[in-house]
DNA sequence: CCTCCTGTGAAGAACCTGTGAAACCGCCTG
DNA sequence: CAGGCGGTTTCACAGGTTCTTCACAGGAGG
């Protein structure tokens, strides 16, 4: 039960290069996005930027400081908005916040806190918008949506069941790897494979059959004997040449694509299995 | 998922009585609603108070605290908690961040300062909330009123309990993606799902049945077995192909709205999280 | 040629969803 | 305070689907 965290794109406005030099750093080890701003940059531009958070120091502001954090606040709702200052009152604080600001942080202040308070601000918005968007993938003839739990050839729909899917999933995502056995089992079932179940392998048959069915000609998961299995569209020269391949949208990996054996266990990128 | 501007439902737990006081007086003022609770008053309690939000001296939680912050953040996630305790640690309240916590005070404070941070809390949640509310929604033959808490068919209202109606206005909001029943329920009631809790099974039905009674010859809500529902206006040429669906209100999604072959989908960029 | 591993098909077990109805609950009324 | 009400939850069962398990056949390796 791990949320795959995409990184968060934050900016910062403040003088103190010391300080922002030193969150950039421990910011960008998270591979986050950022980026240090220069005094008041126009709400419009923040919202081209497409930040999730801003951090900033409202003593650069001058005056017009509240007017800003309102304006923030009001008009980029999807802008997590810290404000990290020197001394300040009680009343400045409460008005920052009333108007608009998520946090407020009074410095001298250590980094990883104002991190850990940027998330947390963030955090809760994600959740809303966490909807799997993540754009379909595209192999071969193939289109595996996640958003509807599906894979689909032409459009048609391939009728997997949650399993097959999720295990066409997984295979597909590692990217033409070799996974084994035990690896898929504990990744798709969510627990260690007793020894000698079978259950893979016939989950394999089930996806190849289905997947022959709507794409014949194509080959996309391969045997490793002894090993396990590794996903990789292969059109079959024989059976048909259709399409001329020309396609290579977004996510197509065509044919060839890693240097083939691969050490069994580099693994790829984290995967989750619904329990 | 909320009443829009309905009060703040705030639940304190301090034993520094004081301070308690005061902030009940202002905060009754505001005309929140207002608990004191004496320590680790278990989570699934919490859940059933609705809370908007929770602060909480978490020195009066003695070994447990992290944990207790922890359950709170993954179990409840439409409660905002305020941790407000005495002097910590950068690296306590990084933790505690981390955990879940949306805010962190250090006392001594003051009272005005802790509920402009709830507030602040609150604002934040009920914005991601909030998202594309206005616009009644059309699809099908069927009129979602956002501003009714109803739905309408031929301006018939189908008398939806809240539930109904909140269920379905996730559905329809998701545009034909497949929600899990974890996701529906997280979502609709506001936190986790119990292990064999039939809730939206039983929910879908009711709406089914008053969507049927008012809509014959249309369905909406489609099944994935092992998964969850997805929504999704189709009429059936069987039972009667009345009104040619002239409608193409502003938000109609007509039909199809995006079966399954599509070029991806003209999405916000937005970053993903799964569930 | 022998052994270990993978592909298959089928049958029964395990799991899910649709339903109808009863148990609860907070609230209003008599 | 009992009773009625509308709404929400919980149950139990029926009918389908999906998953697991098995036994056997065909290959791959050595």
């Amino acid at each position: 039960m791990t949320i795959p965290n995409a990184p968060i794109r934050l900016a910062v406005i403040d003088s103190d290069t010391g300080f922002v030099r030193v969150l950039a750093k421990r910011v960008e080890a998270m591979s986050w996005q950022f980026r240090s701003l220069d005094a008041p940059v126009p709400p419009h531009e923040l919202v081209a930027m497409r930040l999730n958070a801003l951090v900033v120091d409202i003593s650069l502001l001058g005056p017009r400081a509240w007017e800003y954090v309102e304006a923030i606040g009001e008009g980029i709702p999807g802008l997590g908005l810290i404000v990290c200052t020197g001394q300040s009152t009680v009343a400045q604080r409460v008005r920052g916040l009333r108007l608009g600001a998520d946090d407020w942080v009074t410095k001298p202040c250590h980094p990883e806190e104002v991190i850990a308070r940027v998330e947390a601000v963030v955090r809760r918005r994600k959740r809303a918008e966490a909807r799997a968007d993540r754009g379909p993938l595209v192999v071969g003839e193939l289109e595996i949506r996640t958003d509807q739990f599906q894979a689909f050839v032409g459009g048609q729909n391939l009728d997997l069941t949650r399993r097959e899917f999720e295990l066409l999933q997984l295979l597909a995502e590692a990217r033409g790897q070799v996974l084994q056995r035990e690896e898929i089992y504990q990744r798709v079932w969510g627990y260690a494979m007793a020894h000698g179940d079978r259950s893979v392998d016939v989950f394999v048959r089930k996806l190849r059959q289905k997947l022959e069915g709507a794409s014949p000609g194509w080959r996309y998961i391969h045997t490793h004997f002894g090993i396990g299995y590794r996903f990789q569209p292969e059109s079959d020269p024989a059976e048909e040449a259709p399409e001329p391949p020309a396609d290579a949208a977004e996510t197509s990996q065509g044919d060839e694509a890693e240097p083939p054996p691969a050490t069994a266990d580099g693994r790829p990128p984290a995967l989750r299995a619904i329990g």
